[in-house]
DNA sequence: CGATTCTTTGAAAACAGTCAATCTGTGTGG
DNA sequence: CCACACAGATTGACTGTTTTCAAAGAATCG
């Protein structure tokens, strides 16, 4: 086995408490995708049919507003699930654009082969389940995060709780991510610099 | 059974896909909690165990920050599943209070019962599935809401998105919930009135 | 009624955004 | 290997939206 689809067994077996056998049977019926950096998993558009797991690399979710603007909606590093839950259940097109800021490693499978696993293969609905829960519990936290928290605070909070991010991310993604401007964090970083050398 | 029920029941055979007998057998583990204005179905600090669907009535969930500032992350209406899934995947002591807004009717079900019958019932998984699929894309959207909208069209998409509220909810908790003061939501909604008198 | 709670209004202050220029580093092609 | 282009980051001056503080006017409830 490759090691991107063993990344995936791991997971399943770490995370959503199968048997290795379990997870080999899970496993088999993904496919790895290759991505380079500045290529898409999904356009806006175009219907997400999959799911799919990072295996390597790191991406960004955003949309475009009218404006032309772009506002990232999330970064999915290895372990992750990106993708549009919304387009998934509706069918309709994706208002999300999914890019890679690295080379990526990808294991994706069609929605209908999922569905089938997921009958096959008990505990599978609950892995699903608790995925979903946390990523709802996670969202609430930023949202949490955007009702209290002014610029400087929802920066700290995010380098506490990403601490890899920032060093794989150009600055300006993040301001977006925390829905500031790319000015605004870049003179929160110059304080936060001044007082790592006052000793704070 | 008594009008409660028949709420919830009405709920799983349009929302759930179930038959009627299904329904009934779900709703049977369920009970009915009367709230009173003012009162609380969950009180930070203590674990929530339970499932709840509004039958009637109108609560909000809210945290209280580190400055004794109350936020409010979201309004539950009829037909709404409020609780708080992080303490309950986890079994830790909720950051959150539920309060009704109004006198409510709740139905209750603890979390244990409500696996066994996950078990029992074919197609409740696939329910709790749709429904945490449907929270998470709707916290998606309002993230998206934060980074692009001015106060102004926070409030612009929240009375398209959700026009009941307003009637039902104080001004100054949904100015919270939109991560606004309630002195900035008060003159907003002096500019639409004056734009609704001028016809716009 | 009196007492909360909720809403509105005004003026001043603060935070973050905008615009514009400069600086840095990285990679590409001559 | 250098020069250039380009994306990213920083800085400054200015603007503007939103907050804060304070007060007073509705509305609701016991």
């Amino acid at each position: 086995m490759c090691k991107a689809l063993e990344n995936l067994q791991r997971y399943l077996i770490n995370r959503g408490g199968f048997t290795p056998l379990e997870a080999d049977q899970v496993v088999a019926s993904f496919t790895t995708k290759v991505l380079r950096k500045h290529q898409s998993l999904l356009q806006q558009g175009d219907v997400w049919r999959y799911h799919a797991f990072v295996s390597k690399g790191c991406l960004r979710t955003y949309t475009v507003d009218e404006k032309g603007l772009e506002h990232v909606i999330s970064f999915s590093t290895e372990n992750w699930w990106p993708g549009d839950c919304e387009s998934l259940i509706s069918g309709a097109p994706s208002n999300y654009n999914i890019e890679a800021l690295e080379d990526c490693k990808i294991l994706l499978i069609h929605n209908e082969q999922f569905i089938d696993i997921c009958r096959q293969v008990p505990g599978m609905n609950n892995m699903v389940n608790a995925m979903y829960q946390r990523s709802f519990a996670a969202a609430q936290e930023r949202i949490n995060a955007f009702l209290q928290y002014t610029a400087e605070e929802k920066y700290r909070y995010f380098i506490k709780k990403y601490p890899a991010i920032p060093n794989r991310v150009p600055l300006h993604m993040i301001a977006s991510y925390l829905g500031i401007t790319k000015e605004t964090l870049s003179r929160i970083r110059n304080t936060l610099r001044k007082e790592m050398a006052a000793g704070v």
